[in-house]
DNA sequence: AATATCCTCAACCGCACTCGC
DNA sequence: CGCGAGTGCGGTTGAGGATAT
């Protein structure tokens, strides 16, 4: 096909129609036509030149390779760079990014565009160097932004506007470095024990629920809730897809997710590559380029869970499985820059002399978290759900209080009130759904935090789990029944 | 040298949109 | 308003060349 002289085949033929690569004889009349007639009206191409090819395949023909200035061979640097940010600022808007690089169609861009990102994918570099990612994070987050502000204003809800993450983030302060603790400034409260200057920050995006816990230190808890099956914030299930990938994990590509480093949280390009059309598509280049011929380290970290635009996202490595559920057609955009998945594993911070968070648990009240794991281990040696709430920061020990500077109480509590009332009104008994309990807990080491939705897989009966199982409060979420949580 | 696998890219396909009737 | 033709766009396919085994 890559040649397309001499004398063409016939066995494309379909209703009287040729198919297949074009002859020189059919480029001559095609480009004779066209000096007669000029361009369109491509259905009449048959009728008036008595070319078997149908109007589609005539304007395909003119557009991607007859009309004239169309520029042949390799893209030179300069035009490289110009698809690169047109592909972070557009997307696979292929047509308009042709229409900014004189010469060029949209074809070709897009065979560029999947060549060299699977060609990094498989190298574990960016698709996006790093400084594209920072323009274009903001643009992006603004989307995300907008996208927000019109669902709130559909729920009719109020939020404070400094709990907008886009806001933050695509403005041109916070970049790059503390994004995780940046997070705390949102709907977030910061405890602070004296003395040890450690504290555990909840944080809940307005839109998706999500809940990420972290020490001030960078290190997270790897925590996330999950949406209740029945909240309005939650696709439908025809919008969520869920796919089991199994590969062994590359170290280079794994970083983005489970980045050790706040720099890197910007350094997201292969994943969100996929993203700007459907985020799995990252994933599967794993599965695709992961085979034989590597053998990665295997993950030392724990599950890494992350908010999807308005969805769920969760990713767990676990061993060579990850399962990876999202929303389809999300940015991915808040995937990446929420990805928090940054967590030594907990033997490697302990071994680095780092304090751990402390866990406020429902009975035992405050504890450290080294504590909690050797709980753990009496009743499960993995599982331990981390529980917060703002009510309950009323009976921490003095030495937990608010610091100073953070948002307004009333205007948090007001917010909490109106999500503690819409989590209430859950019907209960409703099947989770496939996602929630397609998930694999995994098996790690690392710090005491559990997905719910992945601890689902191991301590529920996918097939009796329903809502009606859960036991939904504001800032927590458990397992009815289930021991092991704190 | 033979074979398998990978890679590139031209072409196709399905869908959505516009426009005229 | 509905319909069909024409067109544009983005995703996918597969032939054939390149490279690896």
């Amino acid at each position: 096909m890559k040649s397309n002289s001499g004398v063409g085949s016939d066995r494309m033929i379909s209703h009287g129609l040729k198919k297949g690569p074009w002859t020189a004889a059919e480029d001559a009349i095609l480009m004779e036509y066209v000096k007669k007639h000029g361009e369109g009206n491509w259905n009449a191409v048959q009728k008036n030149s008595g070319l078997m090819r149908c109007g589609k395949s005539c304007r395909l023909r003119w557009a991607n390779h007859l009309r004239p200035n169309l520029k042949k061979g390799s893209f030179s640097p300069e035009e490289e760079r110009i698809i690169i940010e047109l592909h972070a600022k557009l997307g696979n808007k292929w047509a308009r990014m042709a229409a900014q690089l004189p010469g060029r169609t949209d074809n070709e861009i897009k065979n560029y565009w999947n060549t060299r990102m699977k060609r990094r994918q498989r190298a574990g570099l960016p698709i996006y160097p790093q400084e594209v990612g920072d323009d274009v994070a903001g643009i992006l987050l603004q989307q995300q932004q907008e996208q927000e502000q019109q669902i709130q204003q559909y729920q009719g809800r109020k939020r404070p506007n400094s709990s907008s993450l886009s806001s933050f983030l695509s403005s041109s302060q916070g970049r790059k470095h503390d994004y995780i603790s940046s997070f705390s400034f949102l709907d977030s409260m910061n405890l602070s024990s004296a003395g040890q200057n450690q504290a555990i920050s909840s944080c809940y995006s307005n839109l998706s629920h999500q809940f990420k816990l972290y020490n001030n230190t960078g290190n997270n808890i790897d925590f996330a809730l999950p949406l209740s099956p029945n909240s309005p914030f939650l696709p439908s299930s025809s919008d969520l897809y869920n796919e089991n990938i199994t590969a062994q994990l590359s170290a280079p590509s794994f970083q983005f997710i489970d980045s050790g480093s706040l720099d890197n949280t910007l350094s997201f390009s292969s994943l969100l590559m996929g993203a700007q059309t459907e985020p799995i598509d990252f994933v599967p280049g794993l599965k695709a380029d992961l085979g034989s011929s590597q053998t990665p380290p295997r993950p030392t970290t724990p599950a890494s869970s992350y908010t999807s635009s308005g969805g769920v996202c969760l990713v767990a490595p676990s061993g060579n499985t990850i399962n990876y559920c999202g929303l389809k057609g999300s940015s991915g955009l808040l995937d990446a820059l929420l990805v928090e998945s940054r967590s030594l594993s907990r033997n490697e911070r302990q071994k680095n002399g780092e304090e751990f968070p402390q866990v406020i648990d429902k009975e035992k009240g405050v504890m450290d978290a080294a504590n909690v794991e050797n709980e753990e281990e009496e009743v499960d040696a993995n599982e331990c759900v981390v529980e917060t709430h703002r009510d309950d920061f009323s009976s921490c020990p003095s030495s937990i209080g608010l610091k100073s500077g953070d948002e307004s109480i009333e205007e948090m509590n007001a917010m909490d009130d109106d999500l503690h009332s819409l989590l209430n009104n859950f019907p209960s008994s409703t099947p989770l759904p496939e996602w929630y309990t397609k998930s694999t807990r995994i098996s790690n080491n690392g710090s005491p935090s559990g997905n719910m939705a992945l601890d689902a897989q191991q301590n529920v009966s996918p097939a009796v789990a329903t809502t009606a199982d859960l036991d939904w409060s504001l800032g927590s979420c458990s397992w009815k029944n289930m021991p092991g949580i704190c």
